[in-house]
DNA sequence: ATACTACTTGAAGTTTACTTTAACTCAAGT
DNA sequence: ACTTGAGTTAAAGTAAACTTCAAGTAGTAT
């Protein structure tokens, strides 16, 4: 089976070693074996949970939650309902959160529009744009 | 002039009275009269105000980039390609955010399109479903 | 007059998700 | 033998954005 340090798992996913090791101490990683009782050794197990961690956390699970999941995904049979609650809760969520991340971006673009058509203006010593015209 | 308390502006903008009184404590609100040298009078400028940092906060932008930026357009037609910048690099955040956000949100649909299955399976004493299929 | 309510203050506390620090441990290379 | 490099620990520190607290004040209601 391969093995993996903590330097190569910390390229693979761009998270610096600590963050792992802390992944680690609130349980979100488990099960590392640490050779030599001091050296961590990570195997395709801990990969497969690390991608499911970005994933989740892309969609804005707070790492509690995260683990929680886990927890529950122990078992499914018994917690397949709770789970479900959990990822539809969060779905919800996340909706809401892209909704506002699109709302927050129109008005950035707008800020681009009005601010771009000012900075000609001041070139040209043309008059400012009306922002409510826009 | 209408006027306004900080409970109007609090029910107004769903901010408790603390977050407004925050804002202007890190000067994200500027100019607010305190009549009898105690008691806070808002008007249309802050909520004005409150309306734009809630759109950027939407888009993610922080606390102090907001301050910045209020700050720089006091005098836009010096700053106008300070903001352009500040609002492009923010634009490119955020889309990438929002990128995050739906591949986030496509593993939780996944997830609860396997513990729908599950759930089933569970119910109807059927086997498991299988996520590698899904 | 007293109680009540809405508001005030500065300072300290909270939460989440890390990051940094300091002191230490192996194993391998020169 | 010594240095270097990768890794280890527990504990403290950080950053952002609030939130809570304790003690106090001003205007209104009874």
């Amino acid at each position: 089976m391969a093995t993996y340090t903590i330097s190569e798992i910390s390229q693979m996913f761009h998270l610096p070693a600590s963050t792992i090791r802390y992944y680690e101490k609130i349980g979100l990683l488990e099960h590392v074996e640490h050779i030599n009782s001091y050296r961590r050794v990570y195997n395709e197990s801990h990969i497969d949970r690390l991608n499911a961690i970005e994933c989740f956390k892309k969609a804005l699970l707070p790492l509690d939650e995260i683990k929680a999941f886990f927890t529950y995904e122990k078992d499914m049979e018994q917690n397949s309902e709770k789970i479900l609650q959990m990822m539809k809760t969060q779905e919800v969520k996340t909706v809401e959160r892209m909704k506002d991340l699109e709302t927050g971006l129109a008005h950035l673009q707008k800020k681009i529009r009005f601010y771009t058509l000012v900075d000609e203006a001041v070139k040209h010593g043309t008059p400012l744009p009306n922002w409510d015209e826009l």
